[in-house]
DNA sequence: TAGTGGTCTAGACCACGGT
DNA sequence: CCGTGGTCTAGACCACTAG
């Protein structure tokens, strides 16, 4: 085997869309296509396809086809993966603020569209640590449009995301992020016990979910000092 | 269809995992073992292998098996994948330090082992801006045995990566990254034209590679303030 | 050599989007 | 209704590990 094949047409696509041969915007041909032009099954695209996807290059849609994605401002280092309940074992977590109707925030990356502002959002906040260390304040909105009774119920399991899924199904279906060092302000130092101005990691993250236009958006501050950011990524590619 | 087949499976081993019914450094029922147990092809048993894989949870060993990894100190909140010329289409790079012969640095998250300390290491450092303004400072390290010849040739393309694979047959095969948000010391400052003591973003990689107990140590240091590090990310599941 | 994971084929049926 | 992507089956052959 000279080489895989879908590292072959992995290579392909990715160098015509960065060519522009695919323009943004624009679809690619069918997977039903692709099969036939170069004499691969469906399974064979469709693993390249994923890759592209996980690398931001295109999105697929159901029923439609696979859309090329504009490529972001941002340096594209990172290939970020969602909560799912990834933090480790010792971690508590302490709410400084239950969910509470209030305006939404101003200084998001992303900014809530028409839609969502037409309702006020739902706020809450929460201090995460391991064992007695404050690590992560974590601060979190969304619409409030049809999610008014979240308000006077706890959640289940202590998970949002649960909660969500099971008493509302919705469920999470993507997400987006930014990474910054910043300085930490002073409320954000009290809380993890640190000096202000210290730098603390800010990841901002816009979740989409199955209900259209419905995202969630998180700010997680976060003190690296003891508890870096981390993790293994074995590359599939 | 109640539950995706493929969730059904992922969820289970996933729980069992983390009540240690499959405890750490143990390995999980071979593929076709889990295709009997559960009544599901190999294609489906391998994509929730994949996503455990990809969460970190498990490594796939050809010939031997599943095993199960420690679950890392550090927040385990992204899924971070590898370098793959991922940086967008403006970005300039300037070498600081070309290729030389020195010692291996202290302040690395992994101790280069001592296999690898047995030779010196070679080191270079790059600067990487969009357009004029410098956003990373990139440091490099490796072992310099058996890759010496390398400090007498200029990369291909610009690339390390693609140097180390055509010329060495070594391929990057994995990587660990820890994320930190630290103060600008002054050399940094200077470089990236920031006061020090502003906050900066540092990544800090260990990639693996197709050569065995052969490592690259990187750490980038990135001014976000203006280029925040980001991506887009679609669950598969 | 036996067993494992890695790649690939050739189908099937379903859910979704647009006509 | 048809074409799209999403899930799944039932095989095949290969490459790697270990006894």
């Amino acid at each position: 085997m000279a080489q895989k094949r879908y590292l072959q047409i992995y290579g392909t696509m990715k160098e015509r869309i960065q060519q522009g041969v695919y323009g943004v915007g624009s679809y690619l041909p069918s997977e039903n296509e692709l099969c036939n032009i170069y004499g691969m099954t469906r399974t064979t695209i469709r693993r390249a396809l994923d890759e592209l996807q996980r690398e931001g290059f295109i999105v697929r849609e159901h029923g439609r086809g696979s859309r090329v994605l504009e490529r972001r401002q941002a340096l594209g280092l990172l290939a970020v993966k969602g909560f799912s309940e990834a933090v480790g074992q010792d971690v508590r977590t302490r709410f400084l603020q239950t969910p509470v109707i209030g305006p939404w925030p101003s200084s998001l990356p992303w900014m809530p569209d028409e839609n969502e502002r037409g309702a006020p959002a739902i706020f809450f906040e929460r201090l995460r640590g391991v064992g007695t260390d404050p690590v992560m304040l974590e601060s979190n909105w969304f619409s409030s449009d049809g999610l008014e009774t979240i308000l006077n119920t706890p959640f289940e399991e202590d998970s949002f995301f649960k909660t969500l899924s099971s008493r509302y199904l919705i469920e999470v279906t993507g997400s987006e992020q930014e990474l910054r060092a910043l300085h930490a302000e002073d409320k954000t130092a009290g809380l993890l016990k640190i000096k202000p101005g210290e730098p603390i990691l800010h990841i901002s993250i816009r979740f989409s979910t199955s209900r259209p236009r419905f995202f969630i958006y998180s700010i997680l501050k976060c003190n690296t000092a003891k508890y870096p950011i981390g993790n293994v990524y074995k590359h599939p590619i």
